[in-house]
RNA sequence: GGAGGGAUACUCAAGCGGUCAACGAGGGCAGACUGUAAAUCUGCUGGCUUACGCCUUCGAAGGUUCGAAUCCUUCUCCCUCCA
């Protein structure tokens, strides 16, 4: 790889690096003499579960930690208790202490699906927040002023709009801010809307006597719906510790044209093989086939290397074949003599939600028995068998039925 | 402290005494089609019930009425304006 490549590699799928200029030499100079850069990416302990939208910073880290860099991944120990009121339209209630340690172990196992844990320094922000005290902190709060702070967006639209803006938020941007300096970090990442923050930190290692760090930004990826962004809350995730069927699944459900956006930023593949890719589609290559890559390689990434070929066999036999998938649930279940109707099976195998939503969907032709669809929402299943369900295409149990007694 | 406005199903958002289990949009699920769980079109989307139908829901609690999401009272929470 020539040197151009692996700063390209570095900078690939950011969104701003600032400034870029600084940046490159930096880490020329850094190279050159062997020296390591210090990375510093910090993460808020309020999410548990990472999903995709959260690895495309993680794989940046990844990169600087192939190129040898000191990659810090921070925890908010500190910081968590105010929360980043980052694109929040209001104040949120400081997490306790407990609620914090908690979340934050469960990061270290979901990141190291992607970073290496040996050369991944783990810093929690308490270990130089908490020290620093009332007296430093406002020697820290001296360094900046509020109408610079009140350059930030959202709160200025807070401010003007009459809504609240608690003290303690505004501490927020200067007390990440002081995390670079403790760090002494070269280069801080983010996503697009931390760029308020980073910059603060910039300004703040300036007025600590440091140089100041580089900035990088990664986009903010959108969901499944291809429109608003990835997040837990609006279901439009797929998360790393998802079981493979799932990963893989959630990504072939992607629409074609959010598939090569996807592919561009999640994919470790060359950008060249990625250019070659959308080239063999226009030349009439089937677009599922790409997408089938993609999954292959962000399950194995996750799940590792057989996964990734398996979800890919297990897709292709369930939905193009229309084969029953290996792994059927079964369940049990006690029934009179005269059978059970098939509603309240399906309600019991958890197939539907309520017996009102399975006739629903035997009225609406989604209801095989044994393979054969069943429309006649009267139908009994006697008991001392055992019955193959399936609604959909997606979801199937076996019912045996014992007779009660 | 004073004056107004609002709270409706997963989300947004109509309704303002009966025809409301509640318009519409998004989301979700299913069917058709297909090259995929893509796109497109169609249907469904509170619970119980083989069916007739029954039950619960419109911030909370009471009340008026033959009948309330719709009117009244109190309460809780949000927002706007004035001080």
């Amino acid at each position: 790889m020539t040197r151009s490549d692996a700063v390209a590699e570095l900078e690939r799928g950011t969104e701003e690096i600032l400034p870029q200029a600084e940046f490159r030499q930096r880490l020329a100079s850094a190279e050159k003499e062997g020296r390591k850069l210090v990375i510093k990416a910090g993460f808020d302990p309020t999410a548990r579960d990472l999903h995709l939208g959260h690895t495309l910073l993680i794989n940046r880290l990844r990169a600087f930690q192939e190129r040898g860099h000191d990659v810090v991944f921070l925890i908010g120990d500190f910081t968590g208790m105010i929360g980043d009121p980052t694109g929040k339209n209001e104040t949120r209630p400081p997490l306790t202490r407990e609620e914090v340690l908690e979340n934050a172990k469960t990061y270290e196992t979901q990141v190291f699906k992607i970073l290496d844990p040996e050369k991944t320094r783990i810093e929690f922000n308490s270990k130089w927040l908490s020290p620093l005290g009332a007296e430093g902190l406002v020697r820290l709060a001296a360094q900046y002023t509020v109408a610079r702070l009140l350059e930030r967006d959202d709160f200025s639209t807070r401010y003007k709009e009459g809504r609240p803006i608690a003290v303690h938020e505004l501490l927020y941007p200067l007390l990440q801010g002081y995390d670079s300096v403790a760090l002494k970090a070269d280069v801080e990442l983010g996503g697009t809307d931390q760029k308020f923050n980073l910059l603060v930190g910039r300004a703040l290692q300036q007025a600590y006597g440091q140089k100041p760090q580089c900035i990088m930004t990664v986009p903010i990826l959108e969901g499944l719906d291809g429109v608003q962004k990835m997040s837990k809350s609006l279901g439009n995730f797929i998360g790393i510790s998802e079981p493979p069927r799932d990963v893989f699944g959630k990504l072939m459900s992607v629409s074609d044209t959010l598939m090569w956006r996807y592919f561009e930023l999640l994919s470790f593949r060359p950008l060249a093989e990625i250019a070659g890719l959308k080239k063999s589609v226009e030349q009439g290559v089937n677009l599922r086939d790409v997408k089938m890559e993609l999954g292959v390689e962000l399950v194995a990434r996750f799940h590792g290397a057989q996964a990734g070929a398996d979800a890919r066999t297990a897709f292709l036999s369930q939905f193009s074949r229309g084969e029953l998938p290996a792994d059927i649930p079964e369940v049990r279940m006690a029934s009179p003599p005269e059978g059970l109707l098939l509603a309240r099976v399906l309600k019991e195998t958890g197939l539907c939600p309520s017996t009102s939503d399975a006739n629903r969907q035997i009225e609406q032709n989604a209801v095989r028995v044994d393979q054969h669809r069943v429309t006649d929402r009267a139908l009994r299943l006697k008991p001392g068998a055992t019955y193959l369900l399936q609604v959909g295409s997606r979801r199937y149990a076996r019912a045996s039925l014992v007779v009660q007694g």
